[in-house]
DNA sequence: TCAAAAGTGTTCTCACTACACCCATGC
DNA sequence: GCATGGGTGTAGTGAGAACACTTTTGA
C-alpha cells in the first residue's frame, strides 16, 4: 500500500455472502434464498447483500442474517468470516468481491422468512447443488471448514439451544462428520475439556421421550479445545 | 444479494496487505516496507496494494510479493488468505478493503528490496510493533494462524529451502512455537506422517560445519497431518 | 581424542477404545 | 416388563515421552 494514485486502482462493490447451517431432522441444512431477478434468476443462492457505507463486513453480515432468519436478537449467534472471493468475472455484470461468512444456529421454527422478498428456505446440504454465481463453492468451502472446526474448536455448542443434553451435542458431531462416536468416551472427552460445557445445576430433561433424564449443560467459556476431538477413521460402533 | 439498486451500495478500494514471514539466525521475521508518504509517513507497515482491474486477490497478493521481495519466481511459494480487513475508518481518507495473505519463505539472501521505491526490510517479529493503520492486529493474526496451521498442517516444510534435513524442519517448529522438542520423537512422527516428507535418495549433507551428514528430504505430497503435530505445554527437555 | 550433530533402541506411562453394566423414565 | 436413552466402570492396547546409546563428521 504504497501510494495513492487515484488512478492505480478501480472500484468494487462489496459483498457479504452467508452459509447459514443448522440441524434439521437429523440433517444438515443450510439456508438458501431463490433468486428473483437476472441474472441467475429464479436459481438458488446464498443469502448475502452489499455492505452499507459505515458498515464492517461482519455488521452487514449479522444484519443479512437478522433479515434472512427473521430472528429478532442475532447477538451472540456463532458467525465466522471464511475467506473473501474476488476473482474477475464472478458476477457477471461487474466487479465484486464478496466477505463469505458461516453462521451456526440451533434448530429454529419452520416459519423463519423474515424481512424480504425473496423467500428462505432451509434446504439440507447434500441437495444443495447449482446456485448462483460461484456459491457452490463457497457452500463447500463453508462445510469443510465448520466440519474441520469441530475438532478443536467449541464450536458444536452453537448448534444447540442455550441448554441441551450430551446426547445432544453428540448428535452434532456424529451428523456433521456423518461418523458414530461410542457416547461413554464421548462424554468423557467433553467433560474433560475444561471450559467446554458447564453443568446447569439440578436440571434435567427428557430427549427422546423415553429414557432418563439427560443432565442439561450450556455453553463454557472456552473456544480452542485442548486437547483436539479427534474425527479419527474407526471410532465408535455401529449403532 | 438480492436487488442490484444502483444506490444501494458504495464503491470500495480494495487492497491486500501480505504477511511474509521467514526465519533469519533462529528468530522469526516479518517483512515490513517504510511508509513514504502521509498517512502514517515514516511508520513501518505492512507490503500490499491495490487490486488491479482484472486481478483476484490472489494474484495481486503473489505480485505484491515477487515486486516485494525482488524473487523472479514466486510461483510455488506458500501463500494463505487470512481474513478480510473492513471496519470503517481503517484507513482516515477514504474506504479501503482489505484482504490479509500469510506467506511464508525460506531464507533469502539479504539483498531483497526489489522494484518499489519504499525499502522493505527484514524486522524481527518480536519487534514489529507500531505500525500503519491496523497493520499491528494483522501481523498478530497472521502470527497465531502460522503457529497453529503447523500443528495440523504440512506448513512448516514452507520455510525451508527446496532440501532440507529433519533437524533444519525441528529448528522451523522450535523457532516459531518457541519450545524445545525431542528430537528422536520430533523425527518419529515426521517419517510416520505419510507424505509430510520423503527422502532424497543417498543425498547428505553438514548443518553445524560438525557432526554427522544429515540425509536429506523434501516436502511430501500431503498437505494436512494426520495425526497433527500437537504443541503440547511439557514436550521435549530443556536443551 | 573430543565435541557436535544425526540416527536408533527401549522402557514406561497414560490416554483412549471397546465394551459390560446399571439407572431412570414412558408405554 | 420392556424398550429407550443416560450414566459409570474397567480391561487391554497402542502411541508417545523420556532417555540411553551408537554413528559419523570436523577440529
Amino acid at each position: 500500500m504504497h501510494g495513492y494514485d487515484k488512478h492505480a486502482y478501480e472500484p468494487f462493490a462489496v459483498t457479504v455472502d452467508l452459509a447459514v447451517f443448522t440441524l434439521r431432522a437429523g440433517a444438515l441444512h443450510v439456508l438458501l434464498v431463490e433468486r428473483g431477478q437476472e441474472p441467475y434468476a429464479g436459481r438458488w443462492a446464498l443469502p448475502g447483500g452489499f455492505l452499507l457505507p459505515d458498515e464492517s463486513a461482519e455488521t452487514a453480515a449479522r444484519r443479512e442474517l437478522a433479515e434472512e432468519t427473521g430472528l429478532a436478537d442475532v447477538t451472540g449467534l456463532h458467525l465466522e468470516q471464511l475467506r473473501t472471493y474476488s476473482e474477475p468475472g464472478r458476477d457477471p455484470r461487474m466487479r465484486v468481491v464478496s466477505v463469505a461468512f458461516a453462521a451456526l444456529l440451533p434448530h429454529l421454527p419452520e416459519p423463519h422468512g423474515g424481512g424480504d422478498a425473496a423467500e428462505a428456505r432451509w434446504v439440507p446440504y447434500d441437495t444443495a447443488g447449482n446456485l448462483a454465481f460461484d456459491h457452490d463453492r463457497i457452500l463447500a468451502d463453508a462445510r469443510t471448514r465448520v466440519g474441520d472446526k469441530l475438532e478443536y474448536t467449541c464450536l458444536a455448542t452453537a448448534f444447540c439451544p442455550a441448554e441441551f443434553t450430551l446426547g445432544e451435542l453428540q448428535r452434532v458431531y456424529e451428523t456433521v462428520w456423518g461418523t458414530v462416536l461410542d457416547r461413554p468416551n464421548f462424554r468423557r472427552k467433553v467433560l474433560a475439556s475444561p471450559g467446554f460445557v458447564e453443568p446447569v445445576p439440578g436440571a434435567a430433561r427428557l430427549t427422546g421421550g423415553r429414557g432418563k433424564p439427560a443432565a442439561l449443560y450450556r455453553a463454557g467459556p472456552a473456544t480452542t479445545l485442548h486437547p483436539p476431538l479427534l474425527r479419527t477413521p474407526r471410532e465408535g460402533r455401529p449403532a
